[in-house]
DNA sequence: CATTGTGAAACAATTCACAGCC
DNA sequence: GGCTGTGAATTGTTTCACAATG
């Protein structure tokens, strides 16, 4: 993660721990489909089951929280839901803007998990004249030129940036001269940005290169223990990947504002 | 599965720790950056700024790989990028299918990146017979239907899921029928998998909420430490490192070709 | 003598296992 | 009896610091 680490005496006595941090909202959005099932409570090992976790991380984490769950019983659903959202700081309305409204842009705009959780599309900027005022998402595409005055007039500061990567930094510039202090990049770069600001990356070149690490491992074990019993039995839950526990990145390109 | 290649020339030990293995494409893009300005070698402390990792980190992931550097000197830039590659099973051919050809699937059916290092678009998958023909990004769209048969007819062993929520399990489940041992996930669901297949996902919401958090606590302590130095001060794009660790994971991209 | 490679120390995350409570 | 909450043990990762070396 990218928080600046200068001086911080442990943040406050909250010290929740990162790993945590990037499981919550998977716990967030199990805790959410069981909500709209009206189901009350829910144990640590359903509920770690449903978001792809072992019960006693799940536990663990929760524990960072606060005591929020009956013994004998379980966590209220309803309940869990408001601590984590208001831990994660979803309770407040958080406008962002995207930048680079090609193919990888508008399927973010259209994401609708984007708008349910406290994310409010402010804005969606291109470089591209001829994209200006045409909708997407139900949202008319601004010119660069209004970058900073949209940020600043609506407080943005959020950014996510999802153009090609050679504009990834100089748009990166801008979006932080204008006061964003938090960048989701889909763009294959490594951006350099001032103490204080978070950059979070998503890059599928990184992705399918680890997976192909691992593919290939299993190629080469295959061959070793060459013949052995095919182990596909009990049903794994998936692990996540780094980043967010999931990790990881992955790095759309978008493809460029024709 | 289906390449069967023993390929340990390796005289390390077996075992690449995870976040050395999430990190190697990183120091790869910066390598292949620093090859096409036909640079011939690197410190580990050039190499690190490039890649935004400091370069302690960065010698210890490579004293997993082998000994490749020379003391007072640096590394090789060729054979790197030759080492990481092998490393990384680069240097060998992985046929992928999308499944879920909406703006997303269409984004990453047009990556560059993807072709570029080892990976090839073997097909483009949607459920909607009405996408069925169409081209995108030059490959044209396969019905459904054509899923298994294309997997066993290419030999695809990675998958990636681009579809609706809903539907992702259900193609989880085929790809994996079909013989994929490898997936990734951009759909925000958990996936359900027999042991022996590997999943990474790439969620866009979750990203988001991780940097609200600490957008969060940034307001937090600034109206703690009222006064203080103002976010807004020293911007000035600078090459520091010090707030750099990007990405969720730790991993971080690095230059890479437009 | 600049720079790698790596033990050892420090730190972080995960898992175990069980006391405590409903 | 069932399930949470958490210290303690374990495993994994990062950083330090310096001896080794081209």
């Amino acid at each position: 993660m990218a928080t600046g680490r200068a001086h911080r005496p442990a943040t406050r006595s909250r010290g929740i721990p990162e790993a945590t941090v990037a499981r919550l909202p998977l716990y967030l959005r199990a805790l959410t489909a069981l909500s709209e099932r009206s189901v009350p409570t829910v144990s640590s090992e359903e509920l770690a089951a449903a978001a792809g976790v072992n019960s006693a991380k799940l536990r663990k984490d929760f524990s960072y929280l606060g005591s929020y769950g009956t013994r004998g019983v379980g966590y209220d659903v309803e309940y869990l839901v408001y601590q984590i959202s208001r831990e994660l700081g979803l309770t407040q309305d958080w406008p962002v803007v995207i930048v680079g409204i090609g193919n990888l842009g508008a399927a973010l705009a259209n994401y609708g998990g984007f708008a349910s959780r406290g994310f409010r599309v402010a804005a969606l900027i291109d470089a591209d004249p001829g994209m200006a005022g045409k909708p997407v998402a139900g949202i008319p595409v601004q010119h660069t030129d209004e970058l900073e005055k949209i940020i600043q007039d609506d407080g943005v500061s959020i950014g996510v940036i999802a153009t090609p990567a050679g504009a990834a930094q100089q748009v990166c510039d801008r979006l932080v001269a204008a006061g964003v202090t938090s960048i989701l990049n889909f763009a294959p770069t490594v951006l350099n940005v001032p103490e204080g600001v978070d950059v979070r990356k998503v890059d599928l070149s990184i992705e399918l290169q680890i997976l192909a690490f691992h593919e290939q491992r299993k190629a080469g074990e295959e061959a070793a223990a060459d013949g052995a019993a095919p182990p596909v039995a009990a049903r794994k839950q998936q692990r996540s990947t780094g980043s967010a526990d999931q990790g990881p990145d992955g790095d759309v390109p978008a493809v460029m504002p024709a």
